[in-house]
DNA sequence: TCATATCGGACTCAACCGGTCCGTTACTAG
DNA sequence: CTAGTAACGGACCGGTTGAGTCCGATATGA
């Protein structure tokens, strides 16, 4: 259970290396493929992924590669990490894509919902800031949610 | 990304399922499978899983069937669920069986350990009581742990 | 002793996933 | 202008995993 796909993690290493280069560096697939030891092919994919999806900006040619469109600590997990998962979700009942009937009649729809929302505001609130400087993430934390509302689960709604 | 494997969903169920009845209530996987509508054959596998891990106790022979072994309130969701998920890591880093090579050069390790133990000690907290009255449990919350210590993810180790 | 239930190994089938290959398009350095 | 470079993206492939099935063995109560 919830382990992300291998691609999932080569995005969230491209992103970290890249947070830790200079601001606007730009760099190629097959540099980034060469220092992290990801298969090129492989990586390129991710990477026009990450770009979908509006955190990567491109440019094509020589000399060309990849750049952040915004820094790392306005990137959030769930954003790197989405495009390569179709099922964000603990159980079927949730998400679009359900092979499982049942959907309406479920017992477990109800409290897993709680869960599930859960989780899915713990990585929304969590940036790839963490990634680059875990200590100063650790201290300063999560910036969109007061800490007293990450008690929520378990009290209200 | 982290969608429960089916048996797993299966596991919730039927434990859901029997903490609804009478405290030592008994009943068979056919019962079961037949209320639950679920494929009669799988269940068996999973009830057996479930009481390997302690968690329900077995009674052979006519009339026999399965019971809990104790009241759901004392049964984490996590332990309903370990039997039939393998890898419980949200990176390869973590968890015994990782295909993944670069273990300790990697990257990704130390922050993510970091997030994982947090969602660990939330499945931990968790009891099947969400399942059968999610009201009072919203009301009631975890048991173990003072919500105060709920902050912990963004704050110190 | 027979019907009933758990037990558990063996097996099938389909979907998915990591990875590869290759042709196309676009841009830029020279 | 041209050659080289790099992103783009579709097609493909093999291995693994997971859902589900089948069936014989074992234990047990009526
Ligand atoms: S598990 Fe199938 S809809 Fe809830
Ligand atoms: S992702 Fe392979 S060891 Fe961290």
């Amino acid at each position: 259970m919830f382990k992300v796909s291998r691609k999932s993690e080569y995005a969230l290493m491209a992103i970290q290396h890249m947070a830790r280069l200079a601001p606007d560096a730009v760099v190629s697939v097959a540099d980034l493929a060469a220092q992290e030891d990801i298969p090129a092919d492989l990586l390129a994919k991710v990477l026009q992924g990450l770009k979908r999806a509006g955190l990567l900006i491109a440019s094509k040619g020589a000399g060309g590669g990849y750049r952040l469109a915004r820094p790392a600590g306005e990137i959030r997990f769930l954003e790197v990490v989405r495009p390569f998962e179709e099922q964000i979700a603990v159980v079927s009942c949730h998400s679009p894509v359900t092979d499982c009937q049942r959907t309406d009649a479920c017992s477990l729809r109800d409290p897993m919902s709680v869960l599930n929302a859960y989780l899915m505001r713990q990585f929304e609130q969590m940036t790839m800031e963490l990634f680059v400087s875990p200590h100063t993430w650790l201290t300063t934390g999560p910036r969109t949610t007061t800490p007293a509302e990450a008690t929520s689960l378990g009290r209200r709604a």
